[in-house]
RNA sequence: GAUUCCGUAGCUCAGCAGGUAGAGCACAUCCCUUUUAAGGAUGGGGUCCUGGGUUCGAAUCCCAGCGGGAUCACCA
C-alpha cells in the first residue's frame, strides 16, 4: 500500500515511526481527563479572568503558526475552537527540548489529536487563548486534512466537493462547522418532538423493520430473504399498520421515529432510506390532529429559532399557528380551474387532457385526481397549508368523510410546495377496510405496482375493535431541510446513499504474472508506479537502467523492501 | 430515465487555436520569532477519472464507460 501514499502521507508515517523511536505511543490506551470545553471558556472567561487557571482539554490541531521558541495552535474540540500558546521552555522545563523542537514542531501535524493542560489568558492581539503547560499526543493523523481558512466571514479553500463531502462525511464534519450544526439541530428537532409527545403521555414504541407484508403505504419495497424461515421479507415502507395494532391493543397514544425504505428514485428530496415519525392517538379525529401538528411545528420552530418565521431558500415561511386549510376539491378548483366533485374516471381523464397532464390506463380516479393536484396545485402551497378531504381511492386506510362517502378524512400538510405530513381519521371499520384492500388488489391487477398488499392480520385486529383514532406521519428529513434551510436531503443525512466508490484498477498484467518471472511481490506495486503495466514491457527494459531507477524509487518513496541486485533483474529478463 | 455541466497536486482551482503540466493553501529545509486566512526565501509533490480513437504528438479534439452536481420526468 505504501506506494499509493502521497508524499505528505509518507512523511506522516515517517513521523509516526520517529515518535515510536522516541518512546512516544501515538495511540495511547489510557483516558485523558478533560475538565472544560472550548465553548465554555469562550462563554465564561470574558466575565471573569480568574476562571480556568488549571484547564485540561483535548482536541484536534487545525492550524499551526510556528515561530521558533513560541507557537500558536488552533485546537478544535466538539464544541468549537480555541487558540493555544505553546512556549518551548514551558512545555520543556529542563535542558531537553525534544518535546518542543522535535515532537511538536516536526512530528506533529494539522489533524493530530492532542491533550493539553494550562491556563487561560488573553494575548496581546486580544484573543482568548490557553497558555500550555503540558502536551500529550492522543492520536496521530496519517491523512492530510483540507485546510479551510476564514477571515471576516470569507472562507478560503473551502472543502466543497459534494461527492467528497458525502463520501467522507467525517472530513466534512471536521472542517465545516456549519455542517455539524445542521446535524445538531436535526437532533434538537427530534428531541423537541419527543418531549412534546411524552408530555402528553404517549408511548414511544418500536415495530418490525423486516416485514412479511410491506403495508401502510403505496411504494415499491426492498425485498430480502430470511434463510432459516426460507421466506421473503420486506424492508418496511411504513409502520402504520403495526402502530394501529397497538392502538387495538389498548394504548392511547403510540409513536415511533422509524427508518422506512423505498425502492424508488433518488433526488434532492428522496433517499432510499429515510426517517419518518408516525403517531397514533385514540379517540381523536383529523381535526384534532391538525391542531396537534400546528402546535408541534410551532414548538419545533420556536425551539430551534426562537421565532416561527424562518428562511427557506429565498422565501420566508411562517410556522405560526393556525395554518391555512383548503379541501382538495377547492384547491383544484382554485389552481386548476376544474371542479372534480362527483366526476367519473372518464370525466377526469378529459380534465387531465385539457390541462395537459399525461395519464395511463392503470390510473384510477384517485391517481387521476392526485395527478391534477400534483401538477397544478402543489407548487402554490408555500406557507404551511393543510389540504383536506382526499378522494377515497387514494386513501385505503383512511376513514370515510363523515358527510361525503366519496371522500376521506385525510389531510396533508404542504410547505414550500412539498408534502410534509400525512394524517387521517383512521379507518376502524373492518369490513370497509377489507373492501378497500380488495380495491387495491384490483388496482394492482390493472398494473399499479404500488397498490397496497392485503394484510389480513391487520383486518383481524380491526375486527376486535379499534377505537376512533387519528394518525399522522411526518418526514423528519424534509422537516429538517425546512428547519435548517437545506436544499438537499443529502445535507441532512450523515451518510446519504451513493454508488460504491470504485477503485481504479490498474490495467495490465495481474500481480501474479510479475511474481511468476521472479519479481518479489513487494516490488510489483513499485514497478507499476514506475510504469510497467505488463511483463512484456518489463522484459524489454534495460536491466542496468532498471536497477538504478528502481533503487532511486525505493529511496524516494522510502520503501521498506530489500534492494534489488543486478543478477536478480537479469533473471527476470530471462525467465 | 432525459438533458446538461463537471472530474488536473492532500484541498480549492487555472491551463484547452493539440507540442513533454501551473497557482494559492498544505508539505519539506531555512530566515523571522506573541501570531491571527502570519510574513519571507528555496524546494519536493501529478496514471491531468478510465478505456479506445484521430494525430508525428492528446490534460486539451472525438467516441464509450465510471463517478458526481444541476434541471426535468417518475415517485410519497
Amino acid at each position: 500500500m505504501l506506494q499509493d501514499l502521497s508524499e505528505q502521507e509518507a512523511i506522516r508515517r515517517e513521523s509516526l515511526k520517529e515518535l515510536g523511536n522516541l518512546g512516544i505511543n501515538a495511540y495511547p490506551a489510557e483516558a485523558f481527563e478533560v475538565n472544560v470545553s472550548t465553548s465554555e471558556i469562550h462563554r465564561n472567561f470574558p466575565d471573569n479572568h480568574n476562571l480556568y487557571q488549571e484547564v485540561s482539554l483535548a482536541g484536534r490541531i487545525m492550524t499551526r503558526r510556528i515561530m521558533g521558541a513560541a507557537s500558536f495552535v488552533d485546537l478544535q474540540d466538539s464544541s468549537g475552537r480555541i487558540q493555544l500558546y505553546i512556549k518551548r521552555d514551558d512545555i520543556c522545563a529542563g535542558e531537553d527540548k525534544t518535546l518542543y523542537n522535535t515532537v511538536f514542531k516536526r512530528l506533529l501535524d494539522i489533524g493530530d489529536i492532542i491533550g493539553i493542560t494550562g491556563f487561560v489568558f488573553i494575548t496581546q492581539m486580544g484573543e482568548i487563548s490557553i497558555h500550555v503547560k503540558s502536551l500529550k499526543l492522543l492520536s496521530k493523523s496519517l491523512r492530510v486534512l483540507p485546510v479551510v481558512k476564514e477571515k471576516d466571514d470569507q472562507v478560503f479553500d473551502a472543502f466543497s466537493d459534494p461527492e467528497a463531502r458525502y463520501r467522507q462525511r467525517y472530513v466534512d464534519l471536521i472542517v465545516n462547522p456549519e455542517v455539524r450544526d445542521i446535524f445538531i439541530r436535526r437532533s434538537q428537532i427530534i428531541n423537541n418532538m419527543r418531549e412534546f409527545f411524552n408530555s402528553k403521555g404517549y408511548l414511544e414504541v418500536e415495530t418490525p423493520i423486516l416485514q412479511p407484508i410491506p403495508g401502510g403505504a403505496a411504494a415499491r419495497p426492498f425485498i430480502t430473504h430470511h434463510n432459516a424461515l426460507d421466506m421473503p421479507l420486506y424492508l418496511r415502507i411504513a409502520n402504520e399498520l403495526y402502530l394501529k395494532k397497538l392502538i387495538v391493543g389498548g394504548f392511547d397514544g403510540v409513536y415511533e421515529f422509524a427508518k422506512d425504505f423505498r425502492n424508488e428514485g433518488m433526488d434532492r428530496t428522496h433517499n432510499p432510506e429515510f426517517t419518518v415519525l408516525e403517531i397514533y392517538v385514540a379517540y381523536k379525529d383529523y381535526f384534532w390532529m391538525m391542531e396537534f401538528v400546528e402546535e408541534m411545528l410551532e414548538r419545533v420552530a420556536l425551539g430551534l429559532h426562537k421565532r416561527t418565521a424562518l428562511q427557506v431558500g429565498d422565501r420566508e415561511i411562517d410556522f405560526k399557528k393556525p395554518f391555512l386549510r383548503l379541501t382538495m376539491t377547492d384547491a383544484i378548483k382554485l389552481y386548476a380551474g376544474v371542479d372534480i366533485a362527483g366526476k367519473s374516471e372518464k370525466e377526469l381523464r378529459v380534465f387531465c387532457k385539457q390541462l395537459g397532464i399525461e395519464t395511463d390506463p392503470s390510473m384510477g380516479t384517485g391517481k387521476l385526481i392526485d395527478a391534477i393536484f400534483g401538477e397544478k396545485c402543489e407548487e402554490h402551497l408555500i406557507q404551511p397549508t393543510f389540504i383536506m378531504d382526499y378522494p377515497i381511492e387514494m386513501s385505503p386506510l383512511c376513514k370515510r368523510h363523515r358527510s361525503n362517502p366519496e371522500l376521506t378524512e385525510r389531510f396533508e400538510l404542504f410547505v414550500n410546495g412539498k408534502e410534509l405530513c400525512n394524517a387521517y381519521s383512521e379507518l376502524n371499520d373492518p369490513i370497509d377496510q377489507l373492501g378497500r384492500f380488495q380495491e387495491q388488489l384490483n388496482l394492482s391487477k390493472k398494473g399499479d405496482d404500488e397498490a397496497m398488499f392485503i394484510d389480513m392480520d391487520f383486518v383481524r385486529a380491526l375486527e376486535y375493535g379499534m377505537p376512533t383514532c387519528s394518525g399522522m406521519g411526518i418526514g423528519i428529513d424534509r422537516l429538517t431541510m425546512f428547519m435548517t434551510n437545506q436544499p438537499s436531503i443529502q445535507d441532512v443525512l450523515f451518510f446519504p446513499q451513493m454508488r460504491p466508490e470504485k477503485k481504479a484498477t490498474p490495467a495490465g498484467d495481474p500481480d501474479e504474472a510479475f511474481v511468476a518471472i521472479g519479481v518479489p511481490e513487494a516490488w510489483v506495486p513499485a514497478l507499476r508506479k514506475y510504469g510497467f503495466k505488463t511483463v512484456a514491457e518489463l522484459k524489454a527494459a534495460n536491466p542496468n537502467k532498471l536497477l538504478n531507477d528502481l533503487g532511486g524509487l525505493r529511496k524516494k518513496l522510502k520503501l521498506e523492501i530489500p534492494a534489488l541486485k543486478l543478477d536478480e533483474i537479469q533473471a527476470w529478463m530471462e525467465a
